[in-house]
DNA sequence: AGGAGCCTTCCGGATAGTGGAAGGATAATT
DNA sequence: AATTATCCTTCCACTATCCGGAAGGCTCCT
């Protein structure tokens, strides 16, 4: 199934995670009621999901009282495929394409419908600050997302496609354009985005795949839009995704199940 | 309290909980039985959270079956102190010390009854593959640990004392011979190890202050015991040391209840 | 002093979790 | 081909565990 909200769960492991998921970057440390109102869930609830969470280290509470995820998570997230796997094997590569220009580079696999950014690198004169590891982008606005999007099953482009937020007045909020995009993208192998994020941002993404040829991941860069020729480096880039996907078989990582997320 | 087992809780949160924890470097991947045996809970109570924690991407399962963490658990453990905070207003200095001599560099936080890796730099000729971030190693037999150590409160200190595993036979199973250099370390500034957790390793570390002077982390070298005098390391270190958790400060991190794990 | 936030503890009610038993699906033995 | 050994899944009646309103105690405002 495709859905973004959650529906409110009946479980208890539900509602745990749903007091985790109130966690995000913009929200790295909250108070007990803070907690309570994203999640949706009665402050005694919360308060007793809490404590059991921060007793067993998934949360740690600072001396202020706030809360914020705690080292248990941390370390269990270290074993994640997108970490141990994927950005291990990617890394050196991404620092080759990051070489050429200086332009930000980026790797992201599927999350739902957001594209989640698993690593970048980037130079100081980098312009958005959007893209950080752990990020999860919309998939119709950035380059990495059209690929995955591209690549992706019908429901998933359904699911999409019916609800295109507009970030800029360059984005595609219109189904039937993106849709041939889309296919244009699996034909040629590449996707691009001009502003369709940000304004002054223009971008460059190639499918990685895994075993059986299945697309499990994107590589792409993103440069400002200061005239220079992006086109140039799709040739590059489709190489080295070309490489890298082979080296992601050889490293056993071909099942895109362990790092895609069908929620 | 300060337990390194836990307890077979009875909260369901808590087996939710122990159900994650049995994934380890070693067990990156396991079977539903596999997780129930180590988990010593029944079958069936594994499935039914298991499939939760799927449902909401804490979990992956692999086209094999097996299962692994999920790239929400991943995603959140990149908002925890210890890796943004931390991990990166250390690496800059973690980098010089490593420029030096290449000698393996690393930083850990007190976990429980241990020494939690956060991060390491090392060479392609480095000997231990123990600590890797997110490990997790003894107190008593790391330069790091005894940092942590020497500075911690008196229950900690009488919990490790009163077991003291054995690695090598350098490693120091006297609670006498420990406590009298804690308090040595202590009053100097630094620890030192001399293949006391594997053979032909030696290692210096200094302890990292947070806001009032709190020791809220270590850094320490690892090098290879190849008759190098590694003492000559102490004052680079300390200065070092006393630089980084001036940045620590500043960057707002004094605060240690944040990095550590009391439970 | 009053108000508006927070956080915490308490407790009876019932919901959601429990885990044994049984069935099915492979894969490795004989 | 039959047997044994794994593993995974579904079912269901019981009750342990979770639920969340209410009440009280903080602290920081105005």
């Amino acid at each position: 199934m495709v859905t973004e909200k959650s529906v409110p769960t009946r479980t208890v492991t539900g509602r745990a995670l749903a007091v985790l998921d109130t966690f995000d970057v913009k929200h790295r440390r909250q108070s007990l009621a803070s907690i309570s109102r994203r999640a949706d869930l009665p402050l005694t609830t919360v308060h007793r999901l809490v404590h059991e969470l921060e007793k067993q280290n998934a949360l740690v509470r600072g001396s202020d009282g706030d809360y914020e995820i705690g080292s248990k998570i941390w370390r269990l997230g270290l074993l994640a495929s997108v970490h141990s796997d994927l950005r291990e094997v990617a890394l050196p590569y991404m620092e080759d394409v990051y070489q050429l220009h200086n332009d930000a580079v980026q790797i992201a696999v599927l999350d739902g419908l957001r594209c989640l950014i698993v690593e970048r690198i980037a130079g100081s004169r980098t312009l958005e600050v959007m893209s950080k590891p752990g990020s999860r982008l919309a998939l119709h606005a950035t380059g990495v997302g059209k690929v995955l999007l591209a690549h992706g099953d019908a429901e998933l482009q359904k699911a999409v496609l019916n609800s295109l937020d507009r970030f800029t007045d360059q984005t595609i909020t219109d189904p039937g354009v993106l849709e041939t995009q889309l296919k244009t993208i699996k034909v040629q192998g590449f996707a691009k985005t001009q502003e369709e994020l940000a304004e002054g941002a223009v971008s460059i993404a190639v499918p990685l795949r895994g075993k059986g040829g299945n697309v499990i991941a994107a590589l792409g860069v993103v440069a400002p839009s200061d005239g220079r020729d992006l086109g140039k480096l799709v040739p590059v880039m489709q190489v080295t995704g070309a490489a890298l996907s082979k080296k992601l078989v050889e490293a056993g990582l071909g099942d895109a199940a362990r790092l895609q997320a069908s929620t």
